[in-house]
DNA sequence: TAAAAAACTTAAATTAACCTTAAATGGTTT
DNA sequence: AAACCATTTAAGGTTAATTTAAGTTTTTTA
């Protein structure tokens, strides 16, 4: 799961980001409202962390941005503590839940975990769950009930980019992008090869969870 | 593998058998902390599911005797949902997960695939144990049965590390810098040369223990 | 409904990762 | 200094993941 933290004091964020990846969170920092909005309009998050107080662009202003872009992705708020004018406000502007400094770590990881799993996604320790499914990322594995297959790196890859967008389409060129790079030379069919390598291996462990494909844009997976 | 699971509220506890059962689990149930604990202490279980509101005997103190009779079986708590407290004591008693109520139920297979997978690893004087191997890393052996085998420095602090891991997968950069330190030149050939003598050292001792290879992310100790 | 486009599936070819062994190195002990 | 032993280096062999490629199926559209 990929979490973006927006937070200007250097000394915070660094231990966000240190608390959230030993957590099995991949995460990116923005010291600035504006390059914070422009990560969080590429809409790879799955949740954000923004705090209020930012330069550049304050945070309510990044959090209306993000709505009037349409993104759902839930936004987690810092607020000074007992700012409540502040709190409200970020409600009001479509924030998802929010967090008076200082906290508990522990609370914001609970915080997380529901945000994350209103989505529908589930992390816990190294897997990642979704619908029928839960794929382990650290032992490469992939199971429905007490059916399990294991991947290989790229299957792997492939499985938690596709659990991660959950309903949103996977367009080819973004599992391009992911899984070989940037500008590789890697084509269409590499992704196809790949799809068709994880269908055998879900069918394999008998789960309802399938990758439909979304003609002329890409993948989506979907239960049942 | 066998289960038990030890919940009071008859709904729930026959719920969780079923959705076990169908998964191919051996299930039993016991209603109470105390007969709970009977249960429990005969050691022929793999993993235990343990609530911690339950009468007679709460889950806490039958958590406790069984760590006190020296069983080592995985537990798994379940507490009342964001009850810190609760986990926190529960994780401090000898619990190996805990699961806040109401879950999903992917998330609980999910873990007790991950407990059920784990061998526990033994800690006794200055020798590890997992599975049907012992290191003693004072006088740097490693045995199996009666069969033993001294080792070097170095394949002893790999070993060590392969134990201490358990069933993650160590990957040979964490490997160099834990045996030769953060900015060595040491490179891959080196880990694949120390894991190839332990593998012959594995065998010499007929151990049922072995060394996978996870292709392209490191390695994994595991048993049979 | 025929043709074209997109996607699917396989098996074979390729390549990168990994394994094994033997010899070289370098420090320690006798 | 010779013998010993852990460690490192190096090279050739093996295996398995990835890529290629070609034939097949499905979907779209004219």
């Amino acid at each position: 799961m990929r979490i973006l933290v927006i937070e200007d004091e250097k000394h915070l964020a660094e231990a966000l980001s240190h608390l959230l990846r030993k957590n099995n969170y991949t995460v990116d920092v923005s010291n600035d409202g504006e390059s914070g909005l422009d990560n969080a309009l590429s809409d790879i998050y799955d949740v954000i962390v923004l705090d209020i107080m930012l330069p550049k662009l304050d945070g309510i202003s990044v959090l209306k941005e993000i709505r009037r872009e349409g993104l759902d992705v839930p936004v987690i708020l810092l607020t000074a503590k007992g700012d409540i004018a502040d709190k409200v406000r970020g409600l009001d502007c479509g924030a998802d839940d929010y967090l008076a400094k200082p906290f508990n770590t522990e609370e914001l990881l609970a915080r997380i975990r529901a945000l994350g799993r209103r989505r529908g996604v589930i992390v816990s320790g190294d897997a990642l769950s979704f619908g029928d499914i839960s794929l382990n990322t650290q032992s490469m594995t992939l199971s429905s009930g007490s059916a399990e297959v294991s991947l290989t790196l790229k299957e792997c890859e492939l499985m938690e980019y596709l659990i991660l967008r959950k309903d949103a389409v996977a367009s080819k060129e973004q599992i391009i992008e992911k899984l070989w790079g940037f500008d590789s030379e890697a084509e269409s069919n590499h992704v196809e090869v790949y799809i068709s390598f994880l269908r055998k291996k879900l069918k394999f462990i008998k789960s309802r969870t399938a990758i439909n494909t979304v003609r002329g844009v890409g993948y989506r997976l979907e239960t049942q």
